[in-house]
DNA sequence: CTGAAAGCGCTTACAG
DNA sequence: CTGAAAGCGCTTACAG
């Protein structure tokens, strides 16, 4: 009874749908795929072959005649940040909605594989393609240029995209924040994430951080950084572990909303006073920020609109105009609350 | 400038390849796919001629000509559950190690959508499918058992699977909490959770739970269900309201973490004591369920290893063995902290 | 170890 | 509105 030993029964083609319908294969791929440019009663009696045959139609064929298919890639460096994981849903929302499926590949922050997805994508023929980010092999970038056809870079935003663009200037979220954290009055800032190395992205905000903490002649400091995706746990521990190693941080920046939460409800499990004994801050604007306590300080990026947009400007090109706009800076907003 | 209107040169194929290296196609075709069948002189030169001429290979006609694609349709019900994330970044991990890409469809818990998303990935010519779930539409069903190939249905366990399985029983999940709550001695308890009707695994919870109550002669009530995706804010709201509706209610049993996570954070603030006027229970085993104040008694379910184990037993199975289990329950842990 | 022939199941481009 | 021919770019199955 297993599957795979029930004798497979011939796959129902195009062509057996013809002949049972008496037409030529030709009018019922037209029926399909054109239904308006065939009769009425043809159309019926093609739909009434295609159910009884259970004729499934092969796209891959499809896709090799056509020089084209309906599936387009999404390349993201992580699956286990939820930041992707939203974008990603918002692609989805505006693609499925359209009739295009998803393709996945996940680089794990490695240049090298994120080459090898890009490739072995473009040999799937698909009309554009989604990454995320703007840092590429010479490469990858030269192979999408001489590729040609629509891709949109995510995330960020800035002005050397390969084509289409969609993100938010994470250097100016950095300045943002730490404008922010000085203005209230710390001193000691420090910033906090997780494989900051590949999270180039992280890196860009402490340099904006770091920037206007210079330009205020306050003390900087080298940003930490974990090893690993981050979570909340690890939040806590990095909190524990900068107020015992460096005491006088009056301020921490972390890199993202999960570690800043988690820090929060340590402190608060182990009487650390926020902000009065150290002002939390982060990043990304997770629903959560808002219901610990005190809340938490933070800057929204909007993570479904990056996925929405990017398969909009995808979906412009694929029905012939230009998008409106071929970069598109979707911003930020800091959020004040009572952890600063 | 625009990529759509640079004049595409025409795709570097086999047959140039072939060319360049002086050889047949067939022998480029069998140096690529089967590298050890080629001599090692050959191999260089043609691997020569494929780095000049920037050819990619064309997956699509590879899959039509073998009649088979090394990509994996996953269809899920929702992308805003963090719970489908984290098994689809487990099936990620092992499928992607092996070569296998990931197709990604979302029904919105619409089972006419899940036979959508079944019957167009089947033109891809899969080489296999994971599915969510084990309740579908009869022609689903039906589509995928004539189609013969690995299918895996995943999240729950079950004994009527269309081919392999893997996932837990919820029946048994709702049975374990609830006997629990009524050991510690909550005698009011009710179920809460987010459309309740099309999530049937959140339901089974709920009947589990209902049926223990049932045993122990203890007032029964109706799962309170919200419509739309659960998320934290949501928990805290559903907790207020319950208390102020129904007083005398001792004790809730979240659908999920998100929820419960919430309600234990809002009860904080309101000075709602937790769990003396009222225990809270979850399910999943988020991180964050040991951090909040009271931690929250939960039930883990490994999330991360259901995705494994749906991708290893259709690898299995493309291997040519049968996989050691054809159905796995992965099981689920009682985790009890404060908040009960 | 290498190659010539046939074909996978569609669609494009041309006729009528 | 409908159809016969050619071809998309590979791989399978057979020879040598």
């Amino acid at each position: 009874m297993s599957p795979t030993k029930m004798p497979t029964e011939r796959t129902v083609t195009l062509k057996d749908v013809a002949e049972h319908a008496g037409v030529s294969p030709m009018t019922v791929s037209r029926a399909l795929n054109k239904p308006a440019t065939v009769s009425e009663t043809l159309r019926a009696r093609i739909g009434a072959s295609v159910e009884s045959l259970g004729y499934v139609q092969n796209l891959v064929a499809g896709a090799l005649a056509s020089a084209g298919s309906n599936v387009i890639p999404v390349i993201v460096p992580s699956l286990s940040n939820s930041v992707f994981v939203e974008v990603i849903a918002g692609i989805q929302d505006v693609a499925q909605a359209a009739g295009y499926q998803l393709m996945l590949g996940n680089t794990e922050y490695d240049l090298d594989r994120e080459y090898g997805a890009v490739s072995t994508f473009l040999g799937w023929s698909p009309p554009g393609m989604i990454i995320a980010g703007m840092r590429h092999l010479d490469r990858t970038r030269n192979l999408l240029k001489r590729w040609g056809k629509p891709v949109v870079e995510m995330m960020e935003y800035g002005t050397q995209a390969i084509d289409m663009n969609v993100g938010l200037s994470h250097y100016k979220a950095g300045e943002t924040m730490a404008t922010h954290l000085v203005t209230q009055g710390y001193r000691e800032i420090v910033f906090i994430g997780c494989r900051i190395q590949a999270d180039y992205r992280a890196a860009q905000r402490y340099k904006g951080m770091d920037r206007i903490l210079a330009r205020h002649g306050l003390h900087r400091r080298e940003p930490i950084s974990y090893d690993g995706p981050s979570n909340w746990a690890l939040g806590g521990d990095a909190l524990m572990d900068v107020l015992e190693a460096t005491p006088k941080v009056d301020a921490i920046f972390f890199a993202n909303d999960d570690l800043a939460v988690g820090a929060i409800l340590r402190a608060q499990r182990e009487g650390v006073a926020v902000p009065k004994r150290v002002a939390i801050a982060g990043f990304n604007g997770l629903g959560l920020a808002d219901l610990v306590q005190p809340g938490l300080t933070t800057i929204m990026s909007p993570r479904l609109e990056i996925g929405r947009v990017a398969a909009r400007q995808l979906l412009d090109r694929f029905a012939g105009h230009t998008p409106a706009k071929r970069r598109v800076d979707v911003s930020f907003q800091l959020q004040v609350r009572g952890s600063t």
